[in-house]
DNA sequence: CTTGGGGACCAC
DNA sequence: TGGTCCCCAAGT
């Protein structure tokens, strides 16, 4: 057994398969699959990952692998497999299957640098160079490319003088913390305090707090406490008197946070009838789906709970996904709160170094629960009890790059390895799972009322072209506006949510009607006011925003459509007295911002919550009675299948904070199309009624669940090159699949241009097509050549975005 | 006859 | 992805 197959870090179908390398002897007992290598791979060296040892190759002449990058597997067999899985399932490379496993700290970086050849001295190179080898004979391939010196060095590395060298280097470095401890018997210690001379006041003073205490202390302490600088710590480490050692350990950005201990609550009769097989599932190790329907403000949280606690007492552990905007401190402080340092949380807000810590305590066994968004789904735990989706419909546990995957069903696909249950939670559940509830694929539990019996909050839509007619043109309502000031008056809260997506401000003359558009994309810019700019989400574009109108001069030209910012002004003019906390991504940036925020809306320091997606779930503060949608409908027109479905269940959401303890709440909703069943629906928290209409909607059109999609995005540069190519892969998808599929295209996708890119697309909607997958992997295969023309072909299966 | 740019192909 | 090899076309 002294051969390697390994997966390199070269994204690209020819490299999309296991290079087999020979293990160096000092390394046959230490090599395993799953841990990550170097190996050289043409003149370079990269990494890999083993996933096979064998005796045999086909191929003769191995080349051995250069050194191991773990000591222990990063991806045991279990994740080795399901590598395998997503790759055939999402048609992405076997690497990006496994990279997507593991933190972001594991994936290598690589450095390219040229060295003097060995045997060759400076004075070998022509004197422009000279300089460029001066620290040690070594230079960054960078630098030399900012030199332009690269031809220069070409010439040199031919003559034998320089070479090249590829390095493989880890992202972070496993934080370590320098501690120091008496070497010697205190008497010795004793004896040599008193040789010091008079004016080592330092060192005596040292050696005395060791008098006192021989236990290891961390260095940074000792220097802070005695006042004292490292160097006199170093001086007595030098005279053998002190010993230094390193130890390993984890940032835990949750460390200095008290996290006030709960135990389980009574629970309700809905929620014990819930939680009941739930419970038998995982006592009978059996793998099955539950859907648990519950109201905003049911108590859902609670049957995760005391379903993981019955999980941690089996011995085993337990995955529980939450989207990112709703992995709130509240949301932690409800895991951490009931199983302390059993629980790791995943989430963006972490560092690089931070996410690894956390992922190291999941490696070591040393956490029994992950809290985390999409990607925690890949925890490496080895003996799984449950796995937990909070609020399943949300769209953002699709991951949109490669590999495109679903958490949901590989979160079904782990669990089925494991036999053990998947629990996906909701007060609005996705059409696709609901539907599946209803063809007892998965098994319905439902909780239709509050806890504390608290009634849902009354919902009043307010018709936004009335308020036009009867002259406000504003962008309150007098309803809304009324009743906020009813609010500060009797210092309650209130919650103002805008719906981003489609209100993007962008800049339009008022007079032409000249929108600015990205030069590189066909798309409008979106208004930042810091700095007065415009920037483009797709490719980073920014300008600033013209004085005039490039079409028609007018300098009626500005900022149209209602961001946060533009929403915060009004506020400040009709209702002065009151004080707003604004949340979006320009306030949220920074680090722990999000956090303080919240925590100072909590405190009652401000009146009013203005903000953006990121409100809507997850906050439950006893003193919010109002909550205003200014405007419902703007996603409604969004170019998607979906977008009933999304208002729906953001209104929902939005409207389930209010209300949620003593204080009964109240909801207005401001639209321009109150007859919208989706808005009408949302107003009335009819999902039955919403489900049934929407169901029809989608059958009539083929959309899921009745139907798959798969979508196949082709790029260029040239738009008759993108539209040839498009066309012929429409072709080909017609003779491949049965007359029951529904193939659409070439068309010009919802965004027909991205960073100078034409792009069209080809949409199939099929029930049942047993060749699709391999028509799909044929259309890859056979445009791989065309990729180094620029024609890029993307295919996503289950696309939960058609642009 | 050199130089350099682009495309095809390869890497265990 | 980076390298090399090969071909063709423009340049001295």
């Amino acid at each position: 057994m002294e051969i390697a197959a390994v997966i390199v870090d070269v994204p690209t179908k020819q490299t999309d398969k296991s290079f087999d390398y020979l293990i160096p002897e000092q390394w046959r007992e230490t090599i395993q699959p799953g841990m990550r290598v170097v190996v050289p791979f043409g003149p370079r060296n990269i990494q890999g990952f083993v996933t096979e040892i064998k005796a045999e190759s086909e191929f003769n002449q191995l080349r051995e692998i250069i050194e191991p990058m773990d000591l222990k597997p990063v991806l045991n067999q279990e994740l080795l497999e399901l590598g395998n899985w997503l790759t055939e399932n999402t048609l992405c490379f076997k690497i990006f299957a496994y990279q997507a496993m593991l933190p972001a700290a594991l994936k290598a970086k690589y450095e390219k640098k040229v060295k003097l050849a060995p045997g060759a001295v400076i004075s070998d190179l022509p004197e422009v160079l000279h300089s460029y080898f001066q620290h040690n004979g070594v230079l960054n391939w960078e630098e030399a490319l900012k030199s332009g010196i690269v031809s220069l060095l070409q010439r040199e590395s031919a003559k034998g003088h320089l070479e090249v060298i590829y390095e493989v280097k880890e992202r972070v470095k496993k934080k370590k913390v320098r501690y120091v401890q008496p070497h010697v018997p205190p008497d010795r210690l004793k004896e040599e305090m008193d040789r010091l001379p008079g004016n080592a006041e330092k060192q005596k003073k040292v050696l005395a707090f060791f008098l006192e205490q021989k236990n290891a202390i961390e260095l940074s302490q000792l220097v802070a406490n005695l006042n004292i600088s490292s160097a006199t710590v170093k001086a007595l480490i030098d005279k053998k008197l002190l010993t230094e050692s390193e130890m390993e350990v984890y940032r835990d950005p949750y460390e200095n946070r008290v996290f006030e201990r709960t135990r389980a609550l009574p629970l309700t009769e809905d929620q014990a009838k819930a939680i009941a097989p739930i419970l038998n599932a995982i006592e009978t190790n059996s793998h099955e789906v539950f859907l648990l329907y519950g109201v905003t403000g049911s108590g859902k949280t609670e049957i995760y709970l005391q379903s993981i606690q019955q999980v941690i007492e089996k011995g085993q552990e337990a995955i529980v996904l939450v989207p990112e905007i709703s992995l709130t401190p509240q949301m932690v402080n409800r895991f951490k709160g009931r199983f302390g340092d059993l629980v790791a949380v995943l989430h963006s807000g972490l560092s690089a170094g931070e996410k690894y810590d956390e992922w190291r305590k999941i490696q070591r066994k040393e956490v029994k629960v992950v809290v985390g968004a999409r990607s925690a789904i890949f925890a490496p735990f080895e003996n799984l009890g449950i796995i937990i989706i909070d609020e399943e419909h949300e769209t953002s546990y699709k991951q949109e790059e490669m590999p495109r995957y679903h958490a949901k069903e590989v979160a079904i696909e782990r669990a089925k390895t494991y036999n053990c249950p998947v629990v996906l939670g909701s007060a609005t559940p996705s059409l696709e799972s609901f539907a599946r509830s209803q063809k007892n694929v998965y098994q319905l539990l439902t909780l239709p009322s509050r806890m504390n019996k608290q009634t849902l909050p009354s919902v009043e839509i307010i018709d936004m072209r009335e308020e036009l007619r009867s002259g406000n043109r504003s962008m309150f309502s007098r309803k809304l506006f009324e009743m906020l000031k009813d609010r500060i008056e009797k210092k309650q809260q209130s919650v103002l949510f805008l719906n981003k997506r489609g209100h993007s401000s962008f800049v339009m003359c008022r007079d032409c009607g000249y929108v600015v558009n990205c030069p590189n994309c066909d798309i409008s810019l979106t208004y930042h006011r810091a700095g007065g700019q415009m920037k483009c989400h797709y490719c980073g574009y920014e300008t600033y925003v013209p004085k005039v109108c490039p079409e028609c001069s007018s300098e009626y030209i500005r900022y149209f459509g209602t961001g946060t910012q533009k929403v915060e002004d009004e506020l400040g003019k009709i209702l002065p007295e009151a004080k707003v906390i604004r949340m979006d991504v320009d306030t949220t940036g920074k680090k722990g911002s999000h956090e303080r925020l919240l925590k100072d809306f909590q405190d009652g320091k401000a009146d009013i919550l203005l903000g953006t997606q990121m409100i809507a779930k997850g906050l439950d503060f006893p003193n919010i009675t109002l909550v205003g949608v200014l405007s419902a409908d703007t996603m409604l027109h969004l170019p998607d299948f979906r977008s009933s479905e999304k208002t729906f269940q953001l209104l929902t959401q939005v409207s389930g904070r209010a209300g949620r303890h003593q204080l009964p709440g109240e909801v207005i909703i401001q639209t321009y199309t109150p007859e919208h069943y989706s808005i009408e629906l949302a107003g009335k928290q009819d999902y039955d009624l919403f489900y049934q209409r929407e169901m029809m909607i989608r059958k009539l059109h083929h959309y899921p669940p009745f139907y798959y999609l798969s979508l196949i995005t082709v790029s260029h540069e040239q738009l008759m090159t993108v539209v040839a190519a498009t066309e012929k892969i429409v072709n080909f998808v017609r003779s491949q699949v049965s007359s029951e599929a529904v193939v659409l295209g070439p068309a010009a996708s919802p965004i027909p241009r991205i960073n100078n890119r034409y792009r069209y697309q080809c949409l199939i909607k099929y029930k049942r097509e047993p060749n699709l997958n391999a028509a799909l992997k044929i259309i890859l295969d056979q445009h791989q050549k065309d990729a180094a023309k620029g024609l890029q072909v993307s295919i996503d299966v289950n696309p939960f975005i058609l642009m």
